[in-house]
DNA sequence: AGCACGCCGACT
DNA sequence: GTCGGCGTGCTC
């Protein structure tokens, strides 16, 4: 005999767990988990929908109350069927429960409701009404009379307001639609985002020489079988945006369909507009902002076949179309494409298997390709094509980098090195733009000597210590600890400390340095409101101001014509994050900012300050050489076993109480210890989280380094075991993190 | 979500 | 005592 576990299809909390049921004879050797099938559920037997999401040999409930599935029924729905394997394959790679991946996959599921907005009306005259809510009243029915009553105030009640705010339930409702007083409607209604009549058609414009050459390298990996991934690593201005269109063309010519996946930060009015010119109502696009009911609408669309293509940030990924052709990455370094919650999926990972799993091609681009993309791009797992030239042949800005020791050295104390104010001068006098760039991304207070430049790290991690309330410097990796320090270890000098600096702070100097500019901050205060974003690159964009002030999001993928400065005020601040990705990050901000200037017709520099000048990410960054800035990060994670030239498997423990935590963090590491000593894998850690405390819950995190990802997942499998079998984790959250 | 169960006030 | 409304809890 064997059992399946299964998720009824009903979009409500409490039902959201799986359930067992036998498997009839007839059906054994045909079920797989993924299936779709009919089961009888509830007091009443109401025949449902399920989803296997397991099957086993030994029922882990009272057989004599288990219940029989009663037939497949997934002959059409085979794109929820892949999608359901996405979210299996999903749960093993990162560790989450089924319930988790499959929520991330099928949005499906909770939307139902809000799709199917139900509104509660009155079926008879208000006379008559009245007269029935009096009866109602002196009768013992109260809350009927309610309802009746709230009806007579408005008349098209909303059901779940309904039901929340007078308590009403379907008891109440049932006998008043029976004898015809109330009447149950639903609006089904598609809400557009954006609407996409209005946006004139564009003509995609014709490649230029270099584009249409890695056009063509695609074309014939594209006819290899199977064709290799693509990674487009293109230089900041080359254009890759035309190369990805005329894919898309083709793809949806074929009859298939096309997601196109873009960082969070780059879905602005432009990107979407340019989609909707180019492709009209084929194209849907998918924000944050959407709610759950509007992303579901969009979802249904595709799955209907009204639209050929979804862009969006990663969670367009789980877009159901039927025929799926094509999967684009566009910036396919950037972080947000790793979810933070469970399960903690990364999107290039998860593409590349659906992609693999529907035939699907898939294409990355980026002018700062992750160590993993490029890896693989090295060992011919995928297909490298270079977009080398900008468009146009205009050349990459003129860089150089500022020693801000030696500033201090000379006696200038200020953020602006002199060299940066005088090139801002100069600016101003010639009527053209400038940016200057804070790259306070993940900045977490590290501790630096302003004299030589020296930042405390772990003597373990090779990463920088962070500063916490108590005074003491703690490695995030693996909890290694020392008190602070008065005077620098390496020179002796006391001008050493936390950085601080703010773009409030810049724009101030800035006012009084150049009291005439006019100068427009962008940070996280001053786009908090809606529409600010838009509001003021537009007004950036039309030359109403000659300075902008802002962190990372300035330097992603904007146009501004006549920038010819581009000035990063410290670089330090991301190159010293506790995290051993910083350097990889830092090289990306500044390629990336410093491809902001001279995209017009008029020749771009760009300043970058820092503490470290002579650091490989600045100075490769500073060269435009990726290639350089790879080699070098490479051979650094080569000697410390960070991925890709290893995995990591990271165990986050958090929960509300800090000694439960303490405990159960101890217990696990003895546990994990013991698994990994078996391979002789050190366990690093415990430490508290690079964020330890979140609205008063306690992280803490452990990790584990192998070149062999099968063995950490052995380890995260029986680890997840002991996790179950043991109450005592009951009241922790774990999650597991792999890189 | 839908159904049974059990509590509680009103009425024969 | 009994009837029926209405909240609660469970569904393999």
């Amino acid at each position: 005999m064997t059992y399946a576990d299964i998720i009824v299809d009903i979009s409500h909390e409490k039902v959201d767990r799986s359930f067992q049921y036998k498997v009839p004879e007839e059906l054994q050797h045909k079920l797989q988990v993924g299936m779709v099938v009919t089961i009888p559920f509830g007091n009443g037997n109401h025949e449902r929908k399920g989803y296997v999401i397991g099957l086993s040999d030994t029922p882990a409930f009272d057989t004599s109350r288990m219940k029989e599935l009663t037939g497949i029924c997934s002959s059409e729905e085979t794109t929820e069927e892949r999608l359901i394997a996405l979210a299996a394959w999903m749960k093993n790679q990162y560790g989450s429960t089924m319930v988790q991946a499959l929520k991330t996959v099928l949005p499906v599921r909770e939307k139902v409701k809000a799709k199917e907005k139900r509104y509660i009306i009155l079926n008879v005259s208000e006379e008559e009404a009245e007269k029935i809510a009096g009866k109602l009243e002196s009768g013992r029915c109260k809350a009927r009379a309610r309802l009746v009553r709230a009806l007579l105030e408005e008349k098209k009640l909303d059901y779940t307001k309904a039901s929340k705010e007078f308590g009403m339930t379907a008891s109440v409702l049932r006998p008043l639609a029976d004898e015809g007083i109330v009447q149950v409607v639903q609006d089904e209604v598609y809400r557009m985002t954006v609407d996409g009549a209005n946006i004139p058609h564009e003509e995609l414009s014709i490649l230029t020489e270099p584009q249409q050459e890695a056009f063509d390298q695609i074309q014939e990996e594209w006819k290899a079988d199977p064709p290799r991934p693509v990674l487009i690593h293109g230089v900041t201005g080359s254009g890759k945006t035309q190369v990805y269109m005329k894919l898309i063309r083709q793809v949806i010519d074929e009859g298939k369909q096309v997601i196109v996946l873009v960082p969070e930060i780059a879905l602005t009015y432009q990107t979407v507009r340019r989609f909707y010119g180019w492709f009209g109502e084929k194209v849907s696009v998918l924000n944050s902002r959407l709610s759950a009911g509007e992303r579901y609408d969009q979802f249904k669309r595709a799955k209907r076949g009204e639209i050929q293509i979804m862009v969006g940030p990663r969670s367009a990924l789980f877009t159901p179309f039927s025929n799926l052709g094509l999967i684009i990455i566009d910036e396919e370094h950037e972080q947000s494409y790793k979810s933070e919650n469970s399960p903690r999926y990364h999107a290039r990972e998860t593409a590349l298997y659906r992609a693999q799993m529907e035939n699907a091609r898939l294409v990355l681009g980026s002018a700062t390709p992750s160590l993993e993309a490029y890896t693989k791009a090295k060992d011919g797992e995928f297909r490298l094509v270079k977009l080398d030239a900008r468009f146009e042949d205009r050349p990459l800005p003129k860089v150089s980098v500022v020693d801000l020791r030696e500033e201090l050295r000379e006696g200038n104390r200020s953020v602006l090195s002199r060299s940066l104010r005088k090139a801002i001068e100069n600016r101003l006098k010639c009527g053209e733009q400038a940016i200057l760039f804070l790259n306070r991304r993940g900045y977490a207070g590290f501790v630096s000597c302003r004299s030589c430049g020296e930042v405390l790290k772990c003597p373990h991690c090779d990463v920088a210590l962070t500063e916490h309330n108590n005074g003491r410097l703690v490695c995030h990796y693996c909890g290694y600890e020392q008190p602070r320090v008065e005077k620098c270890p390496v020179c002796g000098s006391p001008y050493i400390g936390g950085f601080k600096a703010g773009t409030q702070q810049i724009e101030q100097v800035l006012h009084k340095n150049f009291p005439k500019a006019r100068i427009l901050r962008m940070d996280y205060d001053t786009t908090r409101a809606k529409g600010s974003y838009e509001k003021i690159l537009s007004s950036f964009a039309a030359h109403e101001a000659d300075i902008l002030v802002g962190t990372q999001m300035i330097v992603k993928g904007h146009d501004f014509p006549d920038v010819t400065l581009v000035g990063a005020l410290a670089a330090d601040l991301s190159l010293n994050v506790a995290d051993y990705r910083c350097a990889e990050r830092t090289f990306q901000l500044l390629t990336q900012a410093v491809g902001r200037s001279g995209r017009g017709t008029k020749p771009g520099e760009a300043i970058i300050q820092s503490y470290h000048p002579d650091h490989y990410s600045i100075q490769t960054a500073a060269a435009q050489d990726y290639e350089a800035f790879y080699q070098e990060e490479m051979a650094y994670r080569m000697l410390m076993d960070y991925p890709p030239a290893a995995h990591m498997l990271s165990v986050l423990v958090s929960g509300e109480n800090e000694e439960l935590l303490e405990q159960g963090m101890d217990y696990l590491a003895k546990f994990v210890e013991r698994i990994a000593s078996r391979y002789r894998i050190p366990v690093i850690g415990p430490a508290y989280a690079a964020v330890g405390k979140v609205n008063d819950i306690y992280r803490k995190v452990l990790y584990l380094k192998h070149r062999d990802e099968r063995i950490l997942q052995d380890i995260k499998d029986k680890t997840e075991k002991y996790i179950e079998l043991n109450s005592g984790f009951r009241r922790l959250y774990i999650q597991f993190d792999y890189t």
